[in-house]
DNA sequence: TTTTGGTCTTGATTTGCGTCAATGCTTGAG
DNA sequence: CTCAAGCATTGACGCAAATCAAGACCAAAA
C-alpha cells in the first residue's frame, strides 16, 4: 500500500494550483492532514492541531503518475514537497547524459529545500505518488515564524547528510556486491522505520535506477543479484526480493 | 596564512576545557571573536555584538597540531566545532580499514553537528588548525533560544547537502581525470569564497587523502596529476599546483 | 656525512566492472 | 491468439583503474 498507492491512470488537468507541476490536485482545500498516515513520522509532527490548521492551507495534496516529474534540476525552485505516498527518485544529470541517483524518497521525506534559487537535482515518481506541495515563499514565511518546525527541518537535513555520507563511502570504497547488500538492507531499514514491515522487499524501481544509485551498470546489478540468489542469500521474486541469509548480507554491508 | 597558521610544535596540556580533546586551549576566556577573520563568513555572522558576548562564553578557541584528532567516529558527540584556521579532514572508516574522506573542512565551516549521540565520522587536522569548541549541550541550548542562528545552521547544512550530492555524482559517475579536475576546481572555488585568492592552489593534504576523497588509489591520483601536467593543464609545484588551462579543467569537471 | 622513514612517482601486470551483443521474459495492443 | 516494446538476464570481450613492485625524492635523525 505504501509503495503502490492507487494509480492515477487518467490524470486530470489540475483544476487548482500550479498547472506546470505535472500532477493532479487531490485536495484543493489543503493537505488531508487529519487522515494522514505518515504525519507522525514527518516534519509536520511538531505542529499542534491549531498550527496544522494554518499550515495545511499553505499547500495542496497532489498526485503524480509513475514516471512523471515533481521538479527538475536548474528550474526555479518555487515549491517544496512533503511526500505522503509512493516512491520518488532524486537525481542529477551530467551534460553527457550520465545520471547519478542521489536518493530514493519515501513517505514522510521532505523534498525540494534548495539553497539556491533553482533546484540542484530532479525528482520524479518511481511509483505513482502523493505529496503535499507548498509554494516556497509561503512555506519559508511560515517556517520563519515557527522555530519548532525549523528545528525539525534542520534535524531532517542533518539526517539526510549522514545518509549522504554513508552513500559516499559506498560509492567510493565498496565493491559491487557490497553496494547491492548495503542498498537492500538500507532500503529495508528505511521502510521498516515508516511502518512497512515485510519479509519481502519490494523494489519498485528499475534495475537501471538501482545501477544509477549505486554507481554501477544495469548488467552488474543484474549479475550481482543473480549471484546473491545463487548463493541463497536472497530470493528474487517478481517486483522485489526476499531475504534468506540476513546475516551474510549484513556482513557484506557492514 | 589561512591554510598554514602558526605551528603548535610543543603542544601544552590544556589548562582549561576537556583534556581529552587532544588540542591546546588558546583562549580560555572564550573565542577571540573580536579579531576573528572568518566571522563574517561563518554561522556566527547572524549574531549581533550583544549576542556574541553571550555566545563566545559558551566555548573556547582550541589549537590542534597537524594530524591530531578533533573527534572520532562512534565516540560520544559532546562538542561542536567552528573551524577558524587550517584544514580538517572528515572521514569514515570501514571495519577492514578502507577509508572514505567525506569532506575537507575549511575556515568558517561548522563541524560535529550530529543527529545521533555519537559522531558519525572522524575529524583530524590536515594542517595545524584552530577551532572554537563548544560543549554540545550548551550550544544546543543557545541555538534553541536563537532562531536566527538555527536558521543559519540550517542553511549551512543544506549547503553541505548539495556538496555531498555533487560528491556522489563524482564518486558514482566520473572518471579519474574528471574527479581530479573537479576536486582541484572545487577546492579553489571554496578557498576563493573565503577570501583566499591565488593563482597557485596549495594542497596541504597528502596524495593518500586526495585518493580517499575521490574514491581512487594513490597511484591513480599521482598518474592523473602527472598526465594533466604533461598536457600542460596544470603545473605541479611543491605543496600544490598552478592552473595553466582553466578552461580545459572546467570542461573535465563540468 | 650517511641512514632512516615517509611520501610520491613510475612501470608491469591483473582484475572487477563496463561495454557490446544476443536472447529471454513480461505486458499490453491489436 | 500474435506481435511489439520494454526491461532483465546472460555471455564474450575490453579497458580503466587497482594491485604489485621498484625506485626517487626529501627531511630529519644519527
Amino acid at each position: 500500500m505504501l509503495l503502490q498507492p492507487k494509480k492515477f491512470k487518467d490524470p486530470v488537468e489540475p483544476a487548482f494550483g500550479d498547472p506546470n507541476c505535472g500532477g493532479c490536485v487531490l485536495d484543493p482545500s489543503g493537505c488531508l492532514c487529519d487522515g494522514c498516515k505518515i504525519r507522525p513520522l514527518s516534519v509536520c509532527n511538531v505542529l499542534n492541531e491549531q498550527e496544522i490548521k494554518t499550515f495545511r492551507n499553505l499547500g495542496h495534496s497532489v498526485g503524480y503518475n509513475a514516471k512523471t516529474s515533481l521538479f527538475s534540476q536548474d528550474e526555479e525552485a518555487d515549491a517544496v514537497f512533503n511526500l505522503t505516498e509512493g516512491m520518488v527518485r532524486l537525481y542529477k544529470l551530467l551534460p553527457d547524459g550520465r545520471r547519478q541517483i542521489v536518493g530514493f524518497a519515501l513517505p514522510g521525506d521532505f523534498l525540494g529545500l534548495a539553497f539556491e534559487p533553482t533546484y540542484s537535482f530532479s525528482a520524479d515518481a518511481v511509483t505513482s505518488a502523493v505529496a503535499c506541495r507548498f509554494p516556497r515563499k509561503l512555506f519559508e514565511a511560515y517556517v520563519d515564524q515557527t522555530p519548532a518546525l525549523l528545528k525539525r527541518l534542520h534535524e531532517a537535513a542533518t539526517y539526510e547528510l549522514t545518509l549522504a555520507r554513508e552513500q559516499m563511502v559506498l560509492l567510493g570504497r565498496r565493491s559491487a556486491e557490497e553496494r547491492i547488500a548495503a542498498f537492500l538492507i538500507g532500503l529495508r531499514d528505511r521502510l521498516y522505520r515508516i511502518g512497512y514491515h515485510s519479509p519481502t522487499l519490494r523494489l519498485p524501481m528499475s534495475r537501471q535506477d538501482i545501477a544509477d544509485f549505486l554507481g554501477l551498470t544495469i548488467e552488474t546489478v543484474s549479475r550481482t543479484l543473480t549471484k546473491l540468489a545463487k548463493d541463497k542469500v536472497i530470493l528474487i521474486v517478481p517486483d522485489g526480493i526476499r531475504f534468506l541469509k540476513m546475516e551474510k548480507l549484513e556482513t557484506l554491508a557492514a
